[in-house]
DNA sequence: ATTTGATGTAAAGTATTTTTTACATAAACA
DNA sequence: TGTTTATGTAAAAAATACTTTACATCAAAT
C-alpha cells in the first residue's frame, strides 16, 4: 500500500493508443519493464523512475514532458 | 552498496555553477531534498526519481533533457 | 589560530519503484 | 465450447532512491 500523493501524472495510455498500436505487454517488452509496471503507471499508481520515464517517452516517440506532467504549483515560493 | 550502471548522467553541477549561484545546500532546500542527495546526484551515483528530476530542472531553469542525459543507444533494436 | 561555510565520504535505515506470481474478466475466434 | 489475447486486481519480495547522522577537508574570513 505504498502511496504518496505524486505531483506527476502521465498520458501513457492515451498516447500509446493514439499514436501506436502497442499493447501494454508490447510496450513493457520494448522498455524492458514488466506488464504490471505499465499497468500500474497507466492507472496513475505511482511515478516511474527517471530512466523508465525516458524509455517510455522514447518508445512512444514523444518528449518526456509530453508524456509526464509535472505540476509545478507545488514548487514556487521558496526563499 | 546499491548500484546499477545507470544510462543516465546529469549536468546538475555544471548548470548550478554556471547559471545560478546556488550552493548544494540551497539547491537541496529548494527542491525539498537533502544535501546528501544533491551531492550523490552530482557525483553520478544514481539517477533521481522523475519527480526530483523535474524539480531540479525547474529550479535550474532548464528543460529536463538538458539537465539529465539519457543514452538511448541502450534501446533501439527491439522487435 | 579558530571559526564558518561549502564540499566530500560513509553507512544504516526508511521510502518508493519494479518484479514476480497468481488469479479474474471480457472479447475474438477456431 | 473452449482457446487465445488483452486488460485488470492483489500482494509479497527485490531493487533502487532518499534521508539521517556523523565525521573529514579545504578555503575564506575574523
Amino acid at each position: 500500500m505504498g502511496g504518496k500523493k505524486t505531483t506527476i501524472t502521465n498520458h501513457i495510455k492515451r498516447i500509446r493508443l493514439a499514436r501506436t498500436d502497442l499493447t501494454q505487454s508490447e510496450l513493457a517488452r520494448r522498455v524492458e519493464a514488466t506488464r504490471q509496471t505499465i499497468l500500474a503507471l497507466e492507472a496513475q499508481k505511482y511515478a516511474p523512475s527517471l530512466e523508465l520515464a525516458f524509455r517510455i517517452a522514447y518508445v512512444l516517440g514523444e518528449p518526456i514532458e509530453e508524456v509526464f506532467i509535472f505540476d509545478s504549483s507545488d514548487m514556487e515560493a521558496r526563499v
